[in-house]
DNA sequence: ATTGAGATTTACT
DNA sequence: GTAAATCTCAATG
């Protein structure tokens, strides 16, 4: 890959101001935005907020560790991990510096390089490259390696797009103690966003209540 | 369409 | 040891 040229100094301005707003603002933001990395170039269809110190299903919730020791710095970084032994996903760091936010990017449409992408998920069709966490990073081939990314300097780049026509809301996926807030966002009625069941219940025997 | 098991790191009780 | 910001495969309605 060849050397990009530096990014003017108006776009990264913008793009990082926008950035370090509240999670649960600068998520609706994203929708519509293009990330690329690899060859391969995904909008995203659905992200999901994650504040701060307060917010009980964040990784940041317990303090700072290796692991998430990036959500500590500034906006407009990559906070990539691994999770469930064999999975990467990937956040937008957003928020001031210092307080530990970020938008978990949940699902995509890609819309270049979609040969390669064939290529690193054989079995998905289409609509399916990059739809849920796990699938997005392994479509953009993301990887620890890339945590830390700033994403206004390359590899990995983000664009803001067109702000989309409907965005609708929801419960966060996965989470089991945190307290639902609204904060799964995704472009109304987009084929490409994840359809994942809810969390499970508890293992066998008990039940999470009615 | 929906269910359940399995893969196997990181962080915490 | 257990649960997690997950996904794939196989079996089933």
């Amino acid at each position: 890959m060849r050397a990009l040229p530096a990014p003017t100094s108006t776009v990264v301005t913008e793009l990082a101001e926008l950035l370090s707003g509240p999670p649960e603002q600068v998520a609706p933001l994203l929708l519509g935005g293009l990330l690329s990395h690899g060859g391969v170039t995904v909008r995203l269809t659905e992200v999901e907020a994650y504040a701060g110190p307060a917010d009980p299903g964040s990784h940041a919730y317990r303090g700072r560790t290796d692991r998430n020791a990036v959500m500590f710095g500034p906006a407009g970084h990559l906070y990539v991990y691994f999770t469930y032994g064999m999975h990467f996903c990937a956040n937008v760091v957003c928020g001031p510096e210092g307080e530990p936010s970020g938008c978990l990017l949940r699902a995509g449409e890609v819309v270049a390089g979609i040969d390669l992408a064939r290529e690193r998920r054989p079995r998905s069709g289409d609509r399916d490259l990059a739809r849920g966490p796990a699938r997005l990073t392994r479509a953009l081939d993301l990887t620890r390696e890339h945590d830390g990314a700033d994403l206004t300097r390359g590899p990995v780049r983000l664009e803001l797009g067109e702000p989309v026509d409907r965005v609708s809301t929801g419960p966060r996926v996965g989470l089991r103690g945190a307290p639902e807030r609204p904060w799964r966002f995704w472009v109304t009625d987009d084929p490409t966003v994840s359809v994942y069941r809810p969390a499970k219940a508890l293992p066998s025997g008990r039940r999470a209540g009615p």
